[in-house]
RNA sequence: GGCCCCAUCGUCUAUCGGCUAGGACAUCAGGUUCUCAUCCUGAAAAGAGGGGUCCGACUCCCCUUGGGGCUACCA
Protein backbone atom coordinates (compact mmCIF):
# COMPACT_ATOMS: atom_id res chain seq x y z
CA UNK A 1 0.00 0.00 0.00
CA UNK A 2 0.86 3.34 -1.23
CA UNK A 3 1.00 6.12 1.64
CA UNK A 4 -0.64 9.12 1.07
CA UNK A 5 0.97 11.86 -0.08
CA UNK A 6 0.71 14.34 2.36
CA UNK A 7 2.20 18.08 1.97
CA UNK A 8 2.34 20.91 3.94
CA UNK A 9 2.73 24.89 3.86
CA UNK A 10 3.84 26.52 7.27
CA UNK A 11 4.33 29.39 7.17
CA UNK A 12 5.18 32.22 9.90
CA UNK A 13 2.10 34.82 10.47
CA UNK A 14 4.60 37.92 10.82
CA UNK A 15 2.83 40.27 8.35
CA UNK A 16 2.34 39.72 5.03
CA UNK A 17 2.79 37.27 2.39
CA UNK A 18 5.88 36.99 0.20
CA UNK A 19 5.88 36.27 -3.32
CA UNK A 20 8.59 33.49 -2.23
CA UNK A 21 6.08 32.33 0.11
CA UNK A 22 3.28 32.22 -2.26
CA UNK A 23 5.66 30.10 -4.61
CA UNK A 24 6.11 27.70 -2.14
CA UNK A 25 2.73 27.49 -1.27
CA UNK A 26 1.96 27.07 -4.98
CA UNK A 27 4.52 23.84 -5.69
CA UNK A 28 3.04 22.34 -2.71
CA UNK A 29 -0.57 22.42 -3.63
CA UNK A 30 0.89 21.45 -7.38
CA UNK A 31 2.42 18.70 -6.09
CA UNK A 32 -0.59 17.48 -3.62
CA UNK A 33 -3.01 17.90 -6.47
CA UNK A 34 -0.46 16.07 -9.23
CA UNK A 35 0.11 13.37 -6.56
CA UNK A 36 -3.56 13.11 -5.72
CA UNK A 37 -2.05 14.00 -1.81
CA UNK A 38 -3.26 16.15 0.63
CA UNK A 39 -2.53 19.85 1.32
CA UNK A 40 -2.21 21.05 5.04
CA UNK A 41 -1.62 24.65 5.89
CA UNK A 42 -0.09 24.99 9.31
CA UNK A 43 0.75 28.20 11.41
CA UNK A 44 4.11 28.23 13.09
CA UNK A 45 3.63 31.13 15.36
CA UNK A 46 5.91 29.77 17.61
CA UNK A 47 7.79 32.94 17.81
CA UNK A 48 6.05 35.69 20.59
CA UNK A 49 7.82 38.83 19.72
CA UNK A 50 7.08 38.43 16.12
CA UNK A 51 3.48 38.42 16.54
CA UNK A 52 1.22 40.38 14.52
CA UNK A 53 -2.46 40.58 14.66
CA UNK A 54 -4.23 39.64 11.82
CA UNK A 55 -1.57 38.39 9.98
CA UNK A 56 -3.32 34.30 10.23
CA UNK A 57 -6.40 35.58 8.78
CA UNK A 58 -4.62 37.79 6.01
CA UNK A 59 -2.50 34.86 4.89
CA UNK A 60 -5.09 32.80 4.90
CA UNK A 61 -7.44 35.48 2.77
CA UNK A 62 -4.45 35.59 0.32
CA UNK A 63 -3.57 31.96 -0.09
CA UNK A 64 -7.90 31.50 -0.77
CA UNK A 65 -7.98 34.45 -3.21
CA UNK A 66 -5.19 33.36 -4.96
CA UNK A 67 -6.77 30.19 -5.64
CA UNK A 68 -3.68 28.23 -3.72
CA UNK A 69 -6.57 25.79 -1.83
CA UNK A 70 -5.36 23.14 0.70
CA UNK A 71 -7.45 20.65 2.53
CA UNK A 72 -6.03 20.78 6.13
CA UNK A 73 -5.60 22.91 8.59
CA UNK A 74 -6.32 26.69 9.22
CA UNK A 75 -9.52 28.25 7.26
CA UNK A 76 -11.33 31.54 7.62
CA UNK A 77 -14.86 30.96 7.89
CA UNK A 78 -17.13 34.75 8.26
CA UNK A 79 -13.64 36.17 8.77
CA UNK A 80 -13.18 33.80 11.19
CA UNK A 81 -10.43 31.73 12.23
CA UNK A 82 -11.78 27.69 11.96
CA UNK A 83 -9.66 25.02 11.72
CA UNK A 84 -10.41 21.36 10.21
CA UNK A 85 -8.66 18.40 9.94
CA UNK A 86 -8.43 15.31 12.19
CA UNK A 87 -4.36 16.23 12.98
CA UNK A 88 -4.89 19.69 14.56
CA UNK A 89 -4.81 21.77 16.13
CA UNK A 90 -2.86 23.40 13.14
CA UNK A 91 -1.88 26.25 15.19
CA UNK A 92 1.64 25.61 16.64
CA UNK A 93 0.76 28.25 20.05
CA UNK A 94 -1.99 25.35 20.61
CA UNK A 95 0.19 22.58 20.65
CA UNK A 96 2.45 24.06 23.28
CA UNK A 97 1.42 20.76 25.88
CA UNK A 98 2.54 18.65 22.75
CA UNK A 99 6.44 19.42 22.06
CA UNK A 100 6.93 19.55 25.97
CA UNK A 101 5.76 16.22 25.74
CA UNK A 102 8.14 15.27 22.88
CA UNK A 103 10.97 16.83 24.22
CA UNK A 104 10.55 15.15 27.60
CA UNK A 105 11.47 12.03 25.95
CA UNK A 106 14.91 13.74 24.32
CA UNK A 107 15.61 14.77 27.85
CA UNK A 108 14.86 10.52 28.80
CA UNK A 109 17.01 9.62 26.06
CA UNK A 110 20.23 12.40 27.20
CA UNK A 111 19.49 13.49 23.15
CA UNK A 112 18.82 16.87 24.51
CA UNK A 113 19.56 18.40 27.52
CA UNK A 114 19.58 21.37 30.32
CA UNK A 115 21.21 24.65 28.90
CA UNK A 116 21.62 28.08 31.59
CA UNK A 117 23.54 29.66 30.06
CA UNK A 118 23.08 33.21 30.13
CA UNK A 119 22.83 35.31 27.11
CA UNK A 120 26.01 37.27 27.54
CA UNK A 121 27.71 34.41 28.36
CA UNK A 122 26.21 33.10 24.92
CA UNK A 123 27.46 36.61 22.85
CA UNK A 124 30.80 36.63 24.64
CA UNK A 125 31.75 33.20 23.64
CA UNK A 126 30.32 34.07 19.93
CA UNK A 127 31.98 37.06 19.87
CA UNK A 128 35.66 35.51 21.07
CA UNK A 129 34.89 32.67 18.26
CA UNK A 130 34.42 35.09 15.60
CA UNK A 131 37.41 36.81 16.46
CA UNK A 132 39.52 33.59 16.20
CA UNK A 133 38.14 32.75 12.88
CA UNK A 134 36.37 30.00 14.41
CA UNK A 135 32.65 29.34 13.97
CA UNK A 136 30.47 30.30 16.41
CA UNK A 137 28.78 27.59 17.97
CA UNK A 138 27.74 26.26 21.40
CA UNK A 139 30.72 24.92 23.45
CA UNK A 140 27.84 22.34 25.33
CA UNK A 141 28.91 23.88 29.00
CA UNK A 142 25.71 23.10 30.21
CA UNK A 143 26.32 19.12 29.11
CA UNK A 144 28.78 18.47 31.73
CA UNK A 145 26.08 19.59 34.64
CA UNK A 146 25.06 16.76 36.96
CA UNK A 147 21.91 15.58 37.62
CA UNK A 148 22.15 17.68 40.83
CA UNK A 149 23.51 20.90 39.36
CA UNK A 150 20.38 21.03 37.21
CA UNK A 151 17.69 20.25 39.68
CA UNK A 152 19.29 22.80 41.75
CA UNK A 153 18.90 25.46 39.14
CA UNK A 154 15.76 24.18 38.45
CA UNK A 155 14.94 24.56 41.19
CA UNK A 156 16.19 28.35 41.75
CA UNK A 157 14.30 28.77 38.99
CA UNK A 158 17.25 29.89 36.94
CA UNK A 159 16.25 30.35 33.05
CA UNK A 160 17.06 27.94 30.91
CA UNK A 161 16.92 26.23 27.38
CA UNK A 162 16.75 23.01 25.95
CA UNK A 163 19.48 21.91 23.74
CA UNK A 164 19.80 18.89 21.03
CA UNK A 165 23.00 17.12 21.99
CA UNK A 166 24.68 16.22 18.48
CA UNK A 167 27.34 13.86 18.24
CA UNK A 168 30.56 14.55 16.18
CA UNK A 169 30.70 11.08 15.97
CA UNK A 170 28.23 11.04 14.32
CA UNK A 171 29.88 11.66 10.98
CA UNK A 172 28.31 12.46 7.84
CA UNK A 173 24.65 13.46 7.69
CA UNK A 174 23.36 12.40 4.48
CA UNK A 175 20.06 12.78 2.32
CA UNK A 176 18.47 12.54 -1.27
CA UNK A 177 16.96 15.92 -2.11
CA UNK A 178 14.10 15.61 -4.37
CA UNK A 179 15.61 18.93 -6.60
CA UNK A 180 19.27 18.87 -5.46
CA UNK A 181 20.55 14.76 -5.35
CA UNK A 182 22.66 13.97 -2.52
CA UNK A 183 23.78 16.71 -0.11
CA UNK A 184 25.73 15.74 2.87
CA UNK A 185 26.84 17.89 6.12
CA UNK A 186 29.24 16.28 8.98
CA UNK A 187 27.79 16.06 11.90
CA UNK A 188 30.87 18.56 13.35
CA UNK A 189 29.97 21.56 12.24
CA UNK A 190 25.99 21.17 13.33
CA UNK A 191 25.39 23.56 16.77
CA UNK A 192 23.74 22.07 19.38
CA UNK A 193 20.28 23.52 18.41
CA UNK A 194 18.15 25.19 21.09
CA UNK A 195 15.21 23.32 20.76
CA UNK A 196 12.85 24.88 23.85
CA UNK A 197 13.23 28.42 24.42
CA UNK A 198 13.30 29.80 27.58
CA UNK A 199 9.57 31.03 27.67
CA UNK A 200 8.23 27.47 26.95
CA UNK A 201 7.82 28.25 23.12
CA UNK A 202 9.58 25.49 20.98
CA UNK A 203 11.95 26.87 18.26
CA UNK A 204 11.13 26.44 15.00
CA UNK A 205 13.17 23.03 14.51
CA UNK A 206 11.77 21.21 17.37
CA UNK A 207 8.03 22.48 16.37
CA UNK A 208 8.44 21.86 12.59
CA UNK A 209 9.75 18.28 13.01
CA UNK A 210 7.40 17.08 15.95
CA UNK A 211 4.09 18.35 13.92
CA UNK A 212 5.67 16.90 10.05
CA UNK A 213 5.85 13.54 12.29
CA UNK A 214 2.16 14.10 13.55
CA UNK A 215 0.66 15.40 10.91
CA UNK A 216 2.39 12.64 8.47
CA UNK A 217 3.90 14.92 6.38
CA UNK A 218 5.32 12.88 3.72
CA UNK A 219 7.55 15.65 1.50
CA UNK A 220 9.37 18.66 2.76
CA UNK A 221 8.91 21.25 0.22
CA UNK A 222 10.54 24.14 1.03
CA UNK A 223 12.88 27.34 -0.06
CA UNK A 224 16.54 26.71 -0.33
CA UNK A 225 17.35 28.79 2.82
CA UNK A 226 16.33 25.91 4.71
CA UNK A 227 18.42 23.41 3.68
CA UNK A 228 21.31 24.18 6.20
CA UNK A 229 18.52 23.59 8.68
CA UNK A 230 17.74 20.09 7.62
CA UNK A 231 20.69 18.37 9.03
CA UNK A 232 19.59 19.29 12.26
CA UNK A 233 16.28 18.21 11.27
CA UNK A 234 17.60 14.78 10.79
CA UNK A 235 18.58 14.64 14.10
CA UNK A 236 15.86 14.98 15.56
CA UNK A 237 14.13 12.29 13.56
CA UNK A 238 16.81 9.98 14.25
CA UNK A 239 16.77 11.07 18.07
CA UNK A 240 12.87 10.24 17.93
CA UNK A 241 13.40 6.97 15.89
CA UNK A 242 10.83 8.54 13.28
CA UNK A 243 10.49 7.79 9.46
CA UNK A 244 12.17 10.29 7.24
CA UNK A 245 10.19 12.38 5.03
CA UNK A 246 11.61 13.39 1.73
CA UNK A 247 13.04 16.30 0.99
CA UNK A 248 12.79 18.89 -1.58
CA UNK A 249 14.92 22.15 -1.54
CA UNK A 250 13.47 25.16 -3.76
CA UNK A 251 15.50 27.50 -5.34
CA UNK A 252 15.46 30.78 -4.33
CA UNK A 253 13.52 33.85 -5.90
CA UNK A 254 16.26 36.90 -6.46
CA UNK A 255 16.51 40.84 -6.66
CA UNK A 256 18.08 41.94 -9.74
CA UNK A 257 21.35 42.03 -7.75
CA UNK A 258 20.70 38.31 -7.28
CA UNK A 259 20.54 38.43 -3.43
CA UNK A 260 17.06 37.06 -1.90
CA UNK A 261 14.38 38.68 -2.63
CA UNK A 262 13.78 41.46 -0.30
CA UNK A 263 12.03 44.29 1.03
CA UNK A 264 14.45 46.77 0.22
CA UNK A 265 14.64 46.28 -3.36
CA UNK A 266 10.98 46.55 -4.17
CA UNK A 267 7.72 45.18 -3.43
CA UNK A 268 7.57 41.17 -2.19
CA UNK A 269 4.36 40.90 -0.47
CA UNK A 270 1.92 39.46 -2.75
CA UNK A 271 -0.87 41.96 -1.49
CA UNK A 272 1.32 44.77 -3.19
CA UNK A 273 1.03 43.34 -6.23
CA UNK A 274 -2.43 42.53 -6.29
CA UNK A 275 -2.74 46.68 -4.90
CA UNK A 276 -0.85 47.77 -7.93
CA UNK A 277 -3.28 46.14 -10.25
CA UNK A 278 -1.88 42.27 -11.31
CA UNK A 279 -4.03 40.18 -11.43
CA UNK A 280 -3.98 36.66 -9.66
CA UNK A 281 -3.40 34.45 -12.53
CA UNK A 282 -0.60 36.37 -14.01
CA UNK A 283 1.01 36.45 -10.99
CA UNK A 284 0.64 32.78 -9.79
CA UNK A 285 1.67 31.83 -14.06
CA UNK A 286 4.73 34.21 -13.39
CA UNK A 287 6.06 32.99 -10.23
CA UNK A 288 4.94 29.21 -11.28
CA UNK A 289 7.47 30.05 -13.96
CA UNK A 290 10.44 30.84 -11.59
CA UNK A 291 12.33 27.97 -11.06
CA UNK A 292 10.50 25.57 -12.93
CA UNK A 293 9.39 24.54 -16.62
CA UNK A 294 7.14 21.71 -17.83
CA UNK A 295 10.16 20.85 -20.07
CA UNK A 296 10.39 18.50 -23.08
CA UNK A 297 11.10 21.33 -25.22
CA UNK A 298 7.74 23.21 -24.79
CA UNK A 299 7.77 26.85 -25.34
CA UNK A 300 4.68 27.40 -23.83
CA UNK A 301 4.51 31.01 -20.93
CA UNK A 302 0.56 31.14 -20.38
CA UNK A 303 -0.12 28.15 -17.94
CA UNK A 304 -3.74 28.28 -16.05
CA UNK A 305 -4.23 26.86 -12.76
CA UNK A 306 -5.60 23.71 -14.24
CA UNK A 307 -2.53 23.97 -16.57
CA UNK A 308 -0.31 24.22 -13.98
CA UNK A 309 -1.32 21.25 -11.94
CA UNK A 310 -1.68 18.86 -15.27
CA UNK A 311 2.14 19.77 -16.45
CA UNK A 312 4.12 20.30 -12.91
CA UNK A 313 6.53 18.04 -11.89
CA UNK A 314 8.96 18.13 -8.96
CA UNK A 315 11.99 16.94 -11.64
CA UNK A 316 11.79 19.52 -13.44
CA UNK A 317 11.98 22.42 -10.81
CA UNK A 318 15.74 23.96 -10.58
CA UNK A 319 18.48 23.92 -8.74
CA UNK A 320 19.48 27.78 -9.13
CA UNK A 321 17.31 30.96 -8.00
CA UNK A 322 15.52 32.81 -10.24
CA UNK A 323 15.46 36.39 -10.34
CA UNK A 324 12.04 38.04 -10.37
CA UNK A 325 11.90 40.20 -13.18
CA UNK A 326 9.07 42.53 -12.88
CA UNK A 327 9.06 43.75 -16.99
CA UNK A 328 8.21 39.96 -17.38
CA UNK A 329 5.31 39.93 -15.31
CA UNK A 330 4.39 43.38 -16.81
CA UNK A 331 4.41 41.81 -20.50
CA UNK A 332 2.65 38.70 -18.79
CA UNK A 333 0.26 40.83 -16.43
CA UNK A 334 -0.96 42.86 -20.25
CA UNK A 335 -1.73 38.84 -21.69
CA UNK A 336 -4.16 38.20 -18.97
CA UNK A 337 -6.08 41.38 -19.19
CA UNK A 338 -6.44 41.32 -22.95
CA UNK A 339 -8.08 37.80 -22.09
CA UNK A 340 -10.39 39.56 -20.17
CA UNK A 341 -14.25 39.89 -21.04
CA UNK A 342 -15.84 43.79 -20.82
CA UNK A 343 -17.54 42.41 -18.47
CA UNK A 344 -14.77 40.85 -16.36
CA UNK A 345 -12.59 43.76 -16.87
CA UNK A 346 -14.76 45.94 -15.09
CA UNK A 347 -15.41 43.71 -12.52
CA UNK A 348 -12.24 43.31 -11.63
CA UNK A 349 -11.42 47.34 -11.89
CA UNK A 350 -14.26 47.70 -9.54
CA UNK A 351 -12.60 45.31 -7.08
CA UNK A 352 -8.94 46.48 -7.11
CA UNK A 353 -10.37 50.01 -6.08
CA UNK A 354 -10.36 52.12 -9.56
CA UNK A 355 -13.05 54.25 -8.92
CA UNK A 356 -12.15 55.70 -5.52
CA UNK A 357 -9.35 56.81 -7.02
CA UNK A 358 -8.55 61.05 -7.66
CA UNK A 359 -9.06 60.14 -11.70
CA UNK A 360 -12.65 60.10 -10.53
CA UNK A 361 -13.01 63.33 -8.77
CA UNK A 362 -13.48 65.44 -11.05
CA UNK A 363 -15.37 63.34 -12.92
CA UNK A 364 -19.17 63.88 -14.22
CA UNK A 365 -22.08 61.10 -13.02
CA UNK A 366 -22.25 59.90 -16.15
CA UNK A 367 -18.54 59.60 -16.51
CA UNK A 368 -18.40 57.38 -13.43
CA UNK A 369 -21.72 55.31 -14.68
CA UNK A 370 -20.80 51.74 -15.38
CA UNK A 371 -21.57 52.05 -19.08
CA UNK A 372 -19.02 54.58 -19.59
CA UNK A 373 -16.65 52.95 -17.61
CA UNK A 374 -16.69 49.81 -19.85
CA UNK A 375 -16.06 52.43 -22.94
CA UNK A 376 -12.92 53.84 -21.48
CA UNK A 377 -12.13 50.16 -20.51
CA UNK A 378 -12.91 48.63 -23.62
CA UNK A 379 -10.31 51.39 -25.06
CA UNK A 380 -7.89 50.76 -22.73
CA UNK A 381 -7.63 47.10 -22.77
CA UNK A 382 -5.22 46.59 -25.28
CA UNK A 383 -2.92 49.04 -24.01
CA UNK A 384 -3.03 48.64 -19.87
CA UNK A 385 0.08 46.80 -18.28
CA UNK A 386 -1.74 46.85 -15.18
CA UNK A 387 -5.94 47.02 -13.92
CA UNK A 388 -4.15 50.66 -11.39
CA UNK A 389 -3.26 51.97 -14.93
CA UNK A 390 -6.49 52.71 -15.83
CA UNK A 391 -7.36 56.23 -16.53
CA UNK A 392 -3.72 57.38 -15.87
CA UNK A 393 -3.03 58.41 -19.30
CA UNK A 394 -6.11 59.18 -19.74
CA UNK A 395 -7.38 61.46 -17.30
CA UNK A 396 -9.29 63.17 -20.17
CA UNK A 397 -12.13 60.67 -20.25
CA UNK A 398 -13.09 61.71 -16.84
CA UNK A 399 -13.05 65.67 -17.07
CA UNK A 400 -15.18 68.04 -18.22
CA UNK A 401 -12.45 70.55 -18.24
CA UNK A 402 -9.08 70.19 -20.85
CA UNK A 403 -6.22 72.00 -20.23
CA UNK A 404 -3.64 72.32 -23.01
CA UNK A 405 -1.84 74.63 -25.30
CA UNK A 406 -3.79 75.66 -28.22
CA UNK A 407 -0.78 75.73 -30.65
CA UNK A 408 -0.77 71.63 -29.79
CA UNK A 409 -3.39 71.39 -32.22
CA UNK A 410 -1.84 72.36 -35.28
CA UNK A 411 -0.87 69.25 -37.07
CA UNK A 412 3.03 69.46 -38.18
CA UNK A 413 3.64 72.74 -39.97
CA UNK A 414 -0.28 73.86 -40.31
CA UNK A 415 -1.51 77.27 -40.04
CA UNK A 416 -4.15 78.41 -38.07
CA UNK A 417 -6.88 78.62 -40.71
CA UNK A 418 -6.32 74.95 -41.80
CA UNK A 419 -6.50 73.77 -37.89
CA UNK A 420 -9.54 76.05 -37.39
CA UNK A 421 -10.90 74.34 -41.00
CA UNK A 422 -10.42 71.07 -39.85
CA UNK A 423 -11.94 71.47 -36.79
CA UNK A 424 -14.62 73.36 -38.36
CA UNK A 425 -15.36 70.44 -40.33
CA UNK A 426 -15.41 67.71 -37.80
CA UNK A 427 -17.54 69.76 -35.56
CA UNK A 428 -20.70 70.01 -38.77
CA UNK A 429 -19.69 66.30 -39.76
CA UNK A 430 -20.44 65.21 -35.69
CA UNK A 431 -23.33 67.56 -35.38
CA UNK A 432 -25.08 65.78 -37.86
CA UNK A 433 -24.65 62.53 -36.34
CA UNK A 434 -27.35 60.95 -34.82
CA UNK A 435 -26.91 59.51 -31.27
CA UNK A 436 -27.76 56.11 -32.35
CA UNK A 437 -25.11 56.20 -34.77
CA UNK A 438 -22.36 57.32 -31.78
CA UNK A 439 -23.50 53.61 -30.30
CA UNK A 440 -21.44 52.23 -33.47
CA UNK A 441 -17.91 52.55 -33.27
CA UNK A 442 -17.33 50.92 -36.60
CA UNK A 443 -19.73 53.72 -38.06
CA UNK A 444 -17.67 56.39 -36.41
CA UNK A 445 -14.79 55.57 -37.28
CA UNK A 446 -15.56 54.79 -41.23
CA UNK A 447 -17.39 58.69 -41.04
CA UNK A 448 -14.63 60.11 -39.98
CA UNK A 449 -12.02 58.09 -41.78
CA UNK A 450 -13.78 59.36 -44.69
CA UNK A 451 -13.89 62.63 -43.94
CA UNK A 452 -10.06 62.50 -43.32
CA UNK A 453 -9.54 61.82 -46.86
CA UNK A 454 -5.88 61.98 -48.11
CA UNK A 455 -4.30 64.23 -46.12
CA UNK A 456 -5.47 62.06 -42.58
CA UNK A 457 -2.99 64.24 -40.50
CA UNK A 458 -4.43 67.56 -41.10
CA UNK A 459 -8.13 66.20 -39.73
CA UNK A 460 -7.50 63.69 -37.57
CA UNK A 461 -4.36 65.12 -35.38
CA UNK A 462 -6.48 68.35 -34.35
CA UNK A 463 -9.46 66.39 -33.74
CA UNK A 464 -7.75 64.36 -31.47
CA UNK A 465 -6.26 66.85 -29.52
CA UNK A 466 -9.27 68.71 -29.18
CA UNK A 467 -11.58 65.74 -27.54
CA UNK A 468 -8.40 64.30 -25.52
CA UNK A 469 -5.74 68.07 -24.83
CA UNK A 470 -3.02 65.04 -24.99
CA UNK A 471 -0.13 64.69 -26.99
CA UNK A 472 -0.59 60.98 -26.90
CA UNK A 473 -3.90 59.17 -26.95
CA UNK A 474 -6.06 56.48 -28.36
CA UNK A 475 -7.66 57.34 -31.81
CA UNK A 476 -10.17 59.89 -32.20
CA UNK A 477 -12.53 57.63 -33.42
CA UNK A 478 -12.46 55.50 -30.16
CA UNK A 479 -12.37 58.47 -27.55
CA UNK A 480 -15.25 60.39 -29.62
CA UNK A 481 -17.62 57.21 -28.67
CA UNK A 482 -16.21 56.69 -25.02
CA UNK A 483 -17.25 60.55 -24.86
CA UNK A 484 -20.36 61.24 -26.43
CA UNK A 485 -21.71 63.61 -28.83
CA UNK A 486 -22.54 66.27 -26.13
CA UNK A 487 -19.22 65.85 -24.73
CA UNK A 488 -17.43 65.99 -28.26
CA UNK A 489 -18.86 68.89 -29.87
CA UNK A 490 -18.20 71.09 -26.63
CA UNK A 491 -14.64 70.32 -26.61
CA UNK A 492 -14.39 70.99 -30.61
CA UNK A 493 -16.05 74.03 -29.82
CA UNK A 494 -13.57 74.65 -26.70
CA UNK A 495 -10.46 73.80 -29.44
CA UNK A 496 -11.94 76.50 -31.85
CA UNK A 497 -12.07 78.84 -28.90
CA UNK A 498 -8.32 78.31 -28.17
CA UNK A 499 -7.51 79.38 -31.85
CA UNK A 500 -8.48 82.61 -31.91
C1' G B 1 35.72 33.46 8.73
C1' G B 2 33.16 28.38 8.70
C1' C B 3 29.55 25.04 6.43
C1' C B 4 26.44 24.14 2.35
C1' C B 5 24.29 25.09 -2.44
C1' C B 6 24.47 26.95 -7.39
C1' A B 7 26.46 28.40 -12.64
C1' U B 8 23.22 28.58 -20.96
C1' C B 9 21.69 35.44 -24.08
C1' G B 10 20.77 41.56 -19.47
C1' U B 11 16.35 38.40 -17.28
C1' C B 12 13.13 33.68 -17.21
C1' U B 13 14.34 29.28 -19.65
C1' A B 14 14.79 24.66 -23.70
C1' U B 15 18.75 21.14 -24.35
C1' C B 16 18.88 15.32 -20.24
C1' G B 17 26.56 13.24 -25.23
C1' G B 18 25.71 14.75 -31.74
C1' C B 19 24.16 22.30 -31.71
C1' U B 20 23.95 25.97 -37.56
C1' A B 21 22.64 26.30 -28.97
C1' G B 22 15.67 27.01 -29.55
C1' G B 23 11.66 30.16 -27.19
C1' A B 24 9.86 34.32 -24.13
C1' C B 25 10.60 39.24 -21.64
C1' A B 26 13.53 43.48 -22.16
C1' U B 27 16.55 46.14 -26.03
C1' C B 28 17.25 47.93 -31.10
C1' A B 29 15.50 48.40 -36.35
C1' G B 30 11.49 48.20 -39.82
C1' G B 31 6.11 47.74 -41.13
C1' U B 32 0.92 49.25 -40.00
C1' U B 33 -0.45 54.41 -38.32
C1' C B 34 -2.94 61.32 -37.09
C1' U B 35 -0.01 60.52 -31.91
C1' C B 36 0.70 56.68 -28.17
C1' A B 37 -0.14 51.71 -27.33
C1' U B 38 -1.53 47.13 -29.49
C1' C B 39 -0.25 44.14 -33.63
C1' C B 40 3.26 42.10 -37.53
C1' U B 41 8.47 41.35 -39.35
C1' G B 42 13.54 41.32 -38.39
C1' A B 43 18.26 42.08 -35.65
C1' A B 44 21.63 41.92 -31.78
C1' A B 45 22.41 38.87 -27.50
C1' A B 46 24.63 32.97 -23.93
C1' G B 47 27.13 27.75 -22.58
C1' A B 48 32.62 31.67 -16.50
C1' G B 49 37.90 29.64 -17.01
C1' G B 50 41.17 25.36 -16.92
C1' G B 51 41.87 20.27 -16.87
C1' G B 52 40.09 15.41 -17.71
C1' U B 53 36.44 11.08 -19.67
C1' C B 54 34.68 10.07 -24.58
C1' C B 55 34.85 9.10 -31.67
C1' G B 56 32.24 13.47 -29.90
C1' A B 57 30.98 17.65 -24.69
C1' C B 58 26.67 23.14 -22.87
C1' U B 59 25.46 18.35 -21.25
C1' C B 60 29.54 13.49 -17.11
C1' C B 61 33.99 14.10 -13.37
C1' C B 62 37.77 17.34 -10.95
C1' C B 63 39.93 22.11 -9.90
C1' U B 64 39.64 27.41 -10.15
C1' U B 65 36.61 31.62 -10.39
C1' G B 66 32.12 33.94 -9.55
C1' G B 67 27.30 34.22 -7.19
C1' G B 68 24.05 32.85 -3.32
C1' G B 69 22.11 30.73 1.33
C1' C B 70 22.94 29.61 6.37
C1' U B 71 25.80 30.63 10.56
C1' A B 72 19.85 33.54 16.86
C1' C B 73 16.28 31.49 22.91
C1' C B 74 13.59 34.38 13.99
C1' A B 75 11.21 31.45 10.99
Amino acid sequence: MEKTVRVRFAPSPTGQLHVGSLRTALYNYLFAKKQGGVFVLRVEDTDQKRFVSGATENLVRILTEMGVHYDEGVFLEDGILIQKGTMGPYIQSERLPLYQEYVQKLLDTDKAYYCFCSGERLETLRAEQTKNKQAPRYDKHCLALSRDEVQAELAKGTPHVLRLNVLPERGEIIWEDMVRGRISILAKDIDDQVLMKSDGFPTYHLANVVDDYLMAITHVLRAEEWLPSTPKHILLYEAFGWELPQFAHLPLLLNPDKSKLSKRQGDVAVEDYLAKGYLKEALVNFIALLGWNPGQGSTQEIFSLEELTAAFDLAQVHKAGAVFDVKKLDWMNGEYIKKLSLDELYARAVAAGLFKKDLIKNASAEQQSEVYMKRVLAIERDRLVTLSEVGDNNLFFFTGELSYDGTLLYWKHNTQEMTREALEKAESILSQLLESEWEKREVLEKILWDAAGEKRGDFLWPLRVALTGAERSPSPFEVAWVLGKTECLKRLENALQKLS
